[in-house]
Formats: structure tokens, C-alpha cells, sequence
RNA sequence: GGGGAAUUAGCUCAGUUGGCUAGAGCGCUUGCAUGGCAUGCAAGAGGUCACCGGUUCGACUCCGGUAUUCUCCA
């Protein structure tokens, strides 16, 4: 039996024998892209080919590539597991054919692919020929698109007819998106079931059925059309071949496993977690079972995703990764009882699994390892607090006699403090309760519509204006050029309507690398136009406006912000000193993990296990000024990707590199890095490096944000003013620190001196007032005007003197500021004896009397109010009550 | 990018229609008890109720904004 990886080794050999370069997967998380998060196909990579926006190196190429897929009509998130065969990462084989108009013969089309793809299975693979299907496209009236004859024909000379099942467009035409490339595909199934279930059911009534035996596994298209936004197809001058076979599939097809979870891929993780939670895995549909396929699928899926730089977090692709981890730690929690931390334990295992193919993890597995720790950690912490969350809601729900818990109350538990609705359900199970799942799904669909609206982006065609190739960036050198448009198209969003613009060749530095995107103006025919923002869409460079010029032809000048493009670049260059710097102070564990560099600030990421403390954060700034100090020319080259690695350069993981690499160097003892942002010309320009701040973003992330050039100048100038300002106002003392310390103390003890001579004042007056104490129907009555400081003070009295007397009525009034106020004490034995309430007394008596209002309880209320002459009237009154 | 929530003593948290002199447990200080420890008893200190503004006679509580954190959706 072939093992997986000497499965994948005939893939790659198969094809690199008939004339493909094999090149290395692209990172699993995909940056440039609008419209993706994750790479979701083995074409990913070479979208910009087919998209005609760049030319290709090679023109047959092979790989296997990482790829994640957690929703789509095949496959939602929580479908994986449940089955034996969906995943969220899985690896795409793949070989290509990228044509060139020029040159006919360099690529292959539909016969060579065809011939190919049968070649592999049947000969090396030995796939018995009669369990093999092939589907071809039908063609489809409506949209005007032929039947694919050339493919059908080659299928017809190695193929038995009734091997060959026809399919729709649904099946078997293939589209990058709503618009872009497209074309037919012939798909090549396998029937895995046995002899007697053979007989009785032919395997080609079963092609695309969605049997669990009878499977797809390979997927050749062949890209021919480009469907344009109002849904009409025109031919491309070139056509190319993608094809795509999944890995695991296949894996399991050779290995003759029923499930994609009982081969090797997968058998390794499988038996860790066996180990590990001390039950074993029985391959069955239980609960049990699918927890242990869910955490085998999901730990691929975060670890490599974390080792391609992407950590979890609370928006966009990290959110996606927070929520696979989530759906783990649910599953072994609830069904294999599991209640620590679980996941990071198995990072090793697949780390050295992997360790030939994806070696990116293995060199990170420590790394790797404690961000899946500290996830997994915070989100037993969550569960913690929703558990106490949910028992109130069943404490409530079984006070009210109610047999439900509501949709409203289910929603708020996941939305507000992220409870999983599946816990919410066992849980409530437990208590014989059950969930209300309409009012919780259409509180979801309410929150997803929301959502959804403020995204929504309307995207119009590209309109050409001037034909020719964007051959791209001229801005390291030349801030300011003459240039024509190439298209533009319109984008509608938020309200706000913006202008896309592809120029011929641009100095405008799109956002990338953590540099941000450069602004300028376009100039054409005196006409002057602001550019905003500069974006890279894969690799074309995409300049936005708020209006186009009323003149589109003709030559255009285009120069870019050049005060503001020399801040940026500061910053830049100096994240480079900061880097090394950090290397040589922390050690060299220290690793990029993100970076955003603008005209404002520096702000730096990197894998540290540790608070830097504030000695070393002084030290990295000495040994950053010391080098801005040393004026090193910064030295940029272009080499090939191997050369600068063996000269020690310093590539980050996640970046997709080409084979020729530009490499900035700031003495090549210092600091040497693979980068494509722009620089200054000497470190001198730098000027002054001043670090902000430093905090943690995740575990084993730290974050430093840090200032140069002018922006230093300003923090230092407005700290420095500052600082002078409260020398002044102390007048400059010795010790500026002890100065503050001193008065912060003398504040404390006047304010402790004022409350006890306000207490010691009021003692007087109470004193006084309980001389005037008047007994009327055995009730002590007091009611006077005092002079109080404030409106507490009255209160405190109030309470004092309420102290002191058992049997009391107490009417205190005071003119406070101008304004009224009055307080009214009642004891529990007057409140049952006389059937007197202060707080009724103070909203019908008092409250109209001063023109204001008040409340309290019965035995103690106060009221305030804007006339102060009623006073003895509101005594005399109070005083008839008893 | 769009929602929801949280922020109260050193820590973990109560505070139920706006008015209770803002509380509990743990921790801390002091004293007492015990040969010592574990501990027990008693007293005490400790709060800008995140910050800024508004409504109100009165705001921890209501409204708006800011910051930080958590969380869901895209």
C-alpha cells in the first residue's frame, strides 16, 4: 500500500516529467484579495495569469497546496466531522497550463491534460479502469455555450462509452466568481463500493449524486471564456488548463479506506488524541466519534494557519480561525470530557508529520503551540461565564413555569458572550427545557442581513481606456512621472461612491508589506485629481478617487505626496533597525508577526514569550539611534530568492516570495531583509527614534509602537513643553516626581481634615436641634432651617439626629447655593403609629411647596427645589400630621 | 466594516422600576487566642462606581460621546 506522502511524491514526479516546474504551496492566508480570506483552490496563486493582469514565469506548473474552504455550498463548518470526507484544510494537487497568445506551443490544452490525468491514475496509481468515470459538459442552449466535442472525443479513445456521463452547466462548467475567467471541466469520479452493490446498481446512475462512495476526484477545466458583468461570455486570447484533485480523496481511494479518516493523513492525530483523552476512536456516527474527526480536521486547519501568520482574533480571516478552534474545544469539552486545554498538545505531532511538505510549522511548533494554549484557555474562560449566564436564564424560566428557553435569550448567550447555541441546547436539555430554534434563527438572520447591508460593494466593469499592460511601479526611485490610464471602473459602498484607476506605470506605492498605500494627485489637461489611496488587488495596483478627470485619453502626470511619502518612508526604514535591534536584545526567537508602517507611527509585532521590560525597550532605542547616528547608506538589491537566504536575510512566514528577491540592507552586519517597501537613502535621515509604547496582542505577540523623523519631534517637543509646564506651575522643584507625590498627599489629608471638621460642625448643630425637640402626641417632633455646607451634609444630619431619637418626626430645611433644600426623617415606630411615609410626605407636601420634586424611602427623604421662602409652611404643615 | 455587552475595594463579583450614609467573599493591616503551623476571634484601612458631557431637585443607576476589554455577524 503506497503511504500518503509517496502518494503526493508520484503526483509531483508524474508531472515534472512531463515538463512542469514544481513550485511550493502559497500561504494558506491570502493577502491582496478583496474577495478571499484563505486560499480555497490550487489556482489562487495564479489568478493574476488567467486574469491576464500578469505574464507567467513558467507555463506548466505543478503543486500541492494548502487549502481552507469553511463555507460554501459543499461545505459549512459545521458539516465537517459529521462526515467522513469534508475539511476545512485539505491539500489540492494541481498542475497547470497557462497559455501564451504568442507563443502557441509552450502550453497544453484539453488533450495532453486528458490523456495525462488517466495516464496517472490507471497506470501509476493502478485505479481499476472500470470503477473510473469521466463527465463531460453538455452544453447549455440558454446561455448559447457549445457541448465540449474536443473533450469528448479524447475521452472516446481511451474511455468505454458508458463510462462517459454528461453534465449542466452546474456540474460542469467551471467560474472563477460572479465575473472573471471560466470554462467547461471534465470531472473524473471513482466508485469505491463493492462488487455485489457494483451489480446491482451501475456506478455511472450514481456520478454526482452525492453518494459517499461514489466521489469526484479530479477536476480538469479548461479556462476559455471571461464572463463579463452583464453575463455575456467573450473567448481569451489565451486558454489555459486548472485542474484540481483532492488530496485526501485520493489518498483514501488508494489506500481502499472507507473513511478519509482511517489513512495515514489522518491516523497519527487520531491516535494522539486517543492517548491524550484516554477513550478511543470507534469510527462511527456518535457524538464521540465526531468529536475525535473534528479535532483531527480543525488542528490542521488553525496550525497552519497560525504558522502562515495569521493569529486568531476577533474580525476577518482571524475570526475564522478563532471559530474552527471554537468548534474543537466545543466538541472535546462536551462529547469526549475533556475540560483543559486539549489542541496545542497535538501541534508536534502534525508539525512532524508535515515536516518534508509544509516545513513552515515545524519551525515554529513552541510558537505555534502557546497562541493554541492561550485560544483555547480564554475560551474555557468564556464557557465559564456563559455557564453562569444560562444557569440564571434556567433559574428564571423554571420560576416562571415556563417549559422554553426563548430565541432572544439563546441569541444573546452566542452574541453577547459567546455561548455556542449547541451548548445552550444541551444544557437546557438537562433541565427538561427546550429552545425556542425559530425566534433564535431569526434573531441570526436579522443580525447577518445587518451585516451584510453595510458591507454590501457594488463593483462595476472595467472600462478600458487606453490598451497596453500596467508594467508597474516606478516609485522607488521617481516620485513624479508622465503615465496614461489604462481602465477604470466605478465602486459603490457605504454611502460613498470612489473611482478605481489603473495607470501604465505608477511611482504610487500601493499598501502592502505593512507600508501603507501612498496619495497624490493626477494631473491631465490642467485638470487636477486627488488620489486618496493606493491598493494592490493581487498585483495590479489600483489608485482610488473620489471623481475622474472630464478628459480620460491622453498622457496624465501623476506625482505622489512627497513630504508625506519620505515620513512613511522613515518609518519604514527604521522598523528595519528596530527589528535587528529587538533580534540582538531579545535573541533571535524574535519574529515578524505583522506590521503597520504610515506617515505618523511605526507599529511592530513579534513573537516574544515576555514583557520587553523597560531596560531593554531603552537599549533597543540606544542601539536604533546609535545606527541612525552611524549614517549607513541603505544598500538595495535584487537577487535571487536562494542567494539571499544564504547571505541571511530574514524572510517572514505567510510572505509568498518570487524566485528573484529585492533585499534591503543596513550594514550587512546588522540588518538584511527580504522587502519590497520604500526606504530612506541613509539611516542618518532618520533622524531620532523614540519607542511609544509596548503591549501584548496575543500570546507570545508583543506589539511596539515607536515614532522617527519629524513625528519624533513633535512627541519630544509637546512631552518637553509639557513637562516644562508643570515644572513652572510647581515652581520648578528639585525633584519634580516627589513634588506631585508630596501634594498628592497633602490633597488626601486636607480632604480627610474638611470630612471630619464638617462632621465635627454638624455635631454642633444636631446638638442644637435636639434642644428644640417638641413632643406632640408622643411623637418627638424637630423642624427647623439649618445652615449646611451641602446637600449630603442636610442628609447626614438628618441621620444623626434620627440616631439619637427613637420615636421621631424630623423636618430639616436649607438654603443650599440659592436653591432648596429639605429632608424629612421618619422612625419605623411613627411610620406604623401615626402612619406617616417621608417620602409621601416629601412628594405631596414639600415637593410643590419649593417648586421641585424628591423621593426616598419611608424612613429618610430629601427634595430639592427652586423656592427657598416657603420653609415655615412646610414645617408648620408636616407638623399637623401628627 | 456592522451589531450586542462589560468596566464598582488589591482580586472575584452583588447592587431589581433614579433617592439604602455604595456592599459581600478572598486578600491586606493591627490586636487577641494557640508551643509553632494550619487556623480561629475581633477591630480597621482600602472607592473619582473607567473617563467626558447631558437630563434631573438628586445619577453607580437614564441618555450621548470617548477609551479599554469581551462577544457575534460580514
Amino acid at each position: 500500500m503506497m503511504t500518503a506522502s509517496e502518494i503526493r511524491q508520484h503526483f509531483l514526479d508524474f508531472f515534472q516529467s512531463k515538463g512542469h516546474t514544481i513550485v511550493s504551496s502559497a500561504p494558506i492566508v491570502v493577502k491582496n484579495d478583496p474577495t478571499l480570506l484563505f486560499t480555497n483552490a490550487g489556482m489562487n496563486q495564479f489568478k493574476d495569469y488567467f486574469l491576464g493582469n500578469k505574464k507567467a514565469p513558467y507555463n506548466r506548473v505543478a503543486d500541492t497546496q494548502k487549502c481552507l474552504r469553511v463555507s460554501g455550498k459543499h461545505n459549512d463548518l459545521e458539516e465537517v466531522g459529521v462526515d467522513t470526507y469534508h475539511h476545512t484544510m485539505f491539500e489540492m494537487l494541481g498542475n497547470w497550463s497557462f497559455g501564451d497568445p504568442e507563443n502557441a506551443v509552450a502550453g497544453y490544452f484539453k488533450s495532453e491534460a486528458i490523456a495525462w490525468s488517466w495516464e496517472l491514475l490507471t497506470e501509476i496509481y493502478k485505479i481499476d479502469k472500470e470503477r473510473l468515470y469521466v463527465t463531460v459538459f453538455e452544453g447549455d442552449v440558454k446561455e448559447n455555450i457549445p457541448a465540449s466535442s474536443i473533450a469528448l472525443a479524447e475521452w472516446k479513445k481511451i474511455v468505454a462509452e458508458d463510462h462517459i456521463v454528461y453534465g449542466n452547466k452546474k456540474d460542469n462548467f467551471w467560474e472563477m466568481g460572479d465575473t472573471g475567467p471560466c470554462g467547461p471541466c471534465t470531472e473524473i469520479h471513482v466508485d469505491c463500493r463493492s462488487a455485489e452493490e457494483r451489480n446491482k446498481i451501475p456506478g455511472r446512475e450514481l456520478v454526482n449524486k452525492d453518494h459517499p462512495q461514489v466521489i469526484e476526484i479530479w477536476n480538469n477545466v479548461f479556462i476559455q471564456y471571461n464572463r463579463k458583468k452583464d453575463g455575456t461570455l467573450e473567448p481569451l486570447p489565451a486558454k489555459h488548463v486548472d485542474t484540481g484533485m483532492g488530496f485526501e480523496r485520493l489518498v483514501r481511494v488508494l489506500q481502499n479506506k472507507q473513511s478519509n479518516y482511517d489513512t495515514d493523513v489522518f491516523s497519527g492525530t487520531i491516535e494522539a488524541i486517543e492517548k491524550i483523552s484516554g477513550q478511543k476512536y470507534q469510527a462511527l456516527d456518535d457524538k464521540e466519534s465526531i468529536a475525535f474527526r473534528v479535532l483531527a480536521d480543525h488542528i490542521r486547519a488553525i496550525s497552519f494557519t497560525i504558522a502562515d501568520g495569521q493569529l486568531p482574533s476577533n474580525t476577518g480571516a482571524g475570526y475564522v480561525i478563532r471559530r474552527i478552534l471554537r468548534r474543537a474545544v466545543r466538541y472535546y469539552y462536551s462529547y469526549l470530557h475533556y475540560k483543559q486545554p486539549l489542541l496545542f498538545q497535538l501541534v508536534p505531532v502534525i508539525a512532524k508529520q508535515f515536516e518534508k511538505v509544509f516545513p513552515e510549522l515545524n519551525q515554529q511548533t513552541d510558537f505555534v503551540g502557546k497562541v493554541i494554549k492561550e485560544e483555547e484557555d480564554a475560551f474555557l474562560r468564556t464557557l465559564d461565564k456563559g455557564l453562569k449566564k444560562i444557569d440564571g436564564i434556567i433559574d428564571q424560566a423554571k420560576e416562571a413555569k415556563k417549559q422554553i428557553i426563548s430565541g432572544t435569550d439563546a441569541f444573546e448567550l452566542l452574541d453577547t458572550f459567546g455561548f455556542p447555541i449547541d451548548l445552550t441546547r444541551l444544557i437546557a436539555q438537562e433541565n427538561n427545557l427546550s429552545v425556542d430554534e425559530e425566534g433564535f434563527e431569526n434573531e441570526m438572520k436579522i443580525q447577518k442581513e445587518r451585516s451584510r447591508a453595510a458591507t454590501a460593494l457594488d463593483t462595476e466593469d472595467w472600462q478600458t481606456i487606453n490598451e497596453g499592460n500596467s508594467n508597474g511601479f516606478t516609485g522607488y526611485n521617481e516620485l513624479e512621472i508622465e503615465s496614461k490610464i489604462l481602465k477604470l471602473r466605478k465602486v459603490k459602498g457605504k454611502g460613498k461612491e470612489l473611482y478605481q484607476i489603473v495607470l501604465e506605470k505608477t511611482p504610487f506605492y500601493a499598501e502592502s508589506g505593512g507600508q501603507i498605500g501612498d496619495t497624490g494627485t493626477l494631473t491631465i489637461n490642467n485638470q487636477v485629481i486627488n488620489i486618496i489611496d493606493t491598493k494592490k488587488e493581487n498585483d495590479l495596483i489600483i489608485h482610488f478617487t473620489e471623481n475622474i478627470p472630464s478628459q480620460l485619453h491622453g498622457d496624465v502626470k501623476v506625482s505622489v505626496n512627497k513630504d508625506r511619502r519620505k515620513s512613511i518612508s522613515i518609518h519604514h526604514s527604521v522598523t528595519h533597525l528596530m527589528h535587528a535591534a529587538l533580534r540582538n536584545v531579545l535573541g533571535n526567537h524574535v519574529s515578524q508577526k505583522g506590521s503597520l508602517v504610515n506617515e505618523e507611527q511605526l507599529r511592530f509585532d513579534f513573537s516574544h514569550f515576555a514583557k520587553v521590560s523597560d531596560d531593554e525597550l531603552s537599549r533597543v532605542e540606544k542601539m536604533v539611534n546609535q545606527k541612525i547616528r552611524e549614517n549607513i547608506p541603505v544598500v538595495i538589491q535584487s537577487m535571487n530568492k536562494e542567494d539571499a537566504i544564504a547571505m541571511g536575510a530574514m524572510a517572514l512566514f505567510g510572505e509568498k516570495y518570487s524566485d528573484t528577491v529585492r533585499v534591503v540592507v543596513m550594514d550587512p552586519n546588522y540588518s538584511i531583509e527580504l522587502c519590497g517597501g520604500s526606504h530612506v537613502g541613509n539611516t542618518g535621515e532618520i533622524g531620532f527614534f523614540k519607542i511609544k509604547h509596548e503591549s501584548a496582542v496575543a500570546a507570545g505577540v508583543r506589539r511596539i509602537e515607536a515614532v522617527s523623523g519629524k513625528a519624533a519631534e513633535m512627541l519630544i517637543m509637546e512631552q518637553s513643553e509639557e513637562l516644562k509646564s508643570i515644572n513652572d506651575l510647581l515652581k520648578n522643584p528639585k525633584n519634580l516626581s516627589k513634588a506631585i507625590e508630596n501634594l498628592q498627599a497633602e490633597n488626601n489629608s486636607l480632604a480627610k481634615r474638611i470630612e471630619a471638621l464638617e462632621a465635627h460642625q454638624l455635631v454642633g448643630v444636631r446638638n442644637e436641634l435636639l434642644q428644640k425637640d417638641l413632643v406632640i402626641n408622643q411623637v418627638n417632633f424637630i423642624g427647623e432651617i439649618v445652615e449646611v455646607p451641602s446637600a449630603d451634609a442636610l442628609k447626614k444630619l438628618c441621620f444623626d439626629i434620627k440616631h439619637h431619637l427613637t420615636n421621631h418626626l424630623i423636618v430639616l430645611c436649607s438654603n443650599i447655593g440659592g436653591k432648596a433644600y429639605v429632608a424629612v426623617g421618619v422612625s419605623e415606630s411613627a411610620i406604623t403609629s401615626k402612619n406617616l411615609d417621608a417620602s409621601k410626605i416629601i412628594k405631596e407636601i414639600v415637593g410643590p411647596a419649593i417648586i421641585g420634586g424628591g423621593g426616598g424611602q419611608k424612613t429618610l427623604a430629601t427634595a430639592g427645589g427652586q423656592e427657598t421662602g416657603n420653609f415655615q409652611k412646610i414645617i408648620a404643615n408636616i407638623k399637623s400630621l401628627l
